[in-house]
DNA sequence: CGGGATCCGACAAGATACTG
DNA sequence: CAGTATCTTGTCGGATCCCG
């Protein structure tokens, strides 16, 4: 197999971009809201029993950095219970696309990955790799 | 209320693999590595003067996790002055495809993302969200 | 030159309690 | 319901020393 890579120019400079949403959304819990709210628009409670394992704590940071970044739209409704909504700007819904290509590169190669693991693992101690 | 949810079926499975791949590539070096390998294969002391900021216990660390997971192959030379090379396989030349795909994005909507910081930064205290 | 081991600081993140 | 504040812990990452 060949490499087909074949990055244009990507630099120094072009790389610390890359950094830039990898600090956004590589952060535990960023790709699981915003799965979350791809699907739907969702309320703080519905959220935090979508993903589960999250913490209120947690939950509160994430989306707040998310709406900062606009990547996320909080609507807050005046009613007597407090209602507060959370979906996706449409920016987000393009991050989502990003997110749905890494899901898709996981699901083909996680398995490489896995054997891989698993063969590095089971290595004595030094790899006669020359 | 109607979803008009545009991913087919990603559940919670499937997020579940791009946290794995976010938790690979989500560290604070690994994309840089991936990004110098993915140009020509590199030595130990080159990678660390192409990355700068990494210090010689984060670059061992991160190339041992990206070897393990068969992102990158090791070889080692047996000669006099120790030398080892590094270079990405092929499972890492087509992450390396996925963190230009990211890098693409940036560039792309990193000016929207940095307007939409500022305008949240500009709020007075409660944005009038309803 | 390449890398392992150890110590230590900084920050992310979980649990809990409290508020409006 | 939707948070905020505090405490504690776990992990990341840098500095340093040492080895082959």
């Amino acid at each position: 197999m060949e490499v087909t890579v074949q990055l244009p120019e990507v630099d120094t400079a072009r790389m610390c971009h890359a950094r830039q949403i990898l600090d956004r959304v590589g952060d535990k819990w960023s790709i699981a809201v915003i799965h979350a709210l791809g699907a739907d628009t969702l309320r703080f409670t519905e959220l935090k029993r979508t993903i589960h394992g999250i913490s209120q704590r947690m939950l509160t940071a994430t989306l707040r950095t998310l709406e900062r970044d606009g990547l996320v739209r909080r609507t807050v409704h005046p009613v007597v219970p407090p209602r507060v909504d959370y979906e996706l700007t449409e920016l987000g819904m393009t991050l989502l696309g990003i997110v749905c290509s890494l899901m898709g590169w996981a699901v083909e190669h996680g398995d490489a990955i896995d054997e891989a693991r698993a063969a590095y693992d089971a290595r004595p101690a030094g790899s006669p790799t020359g």
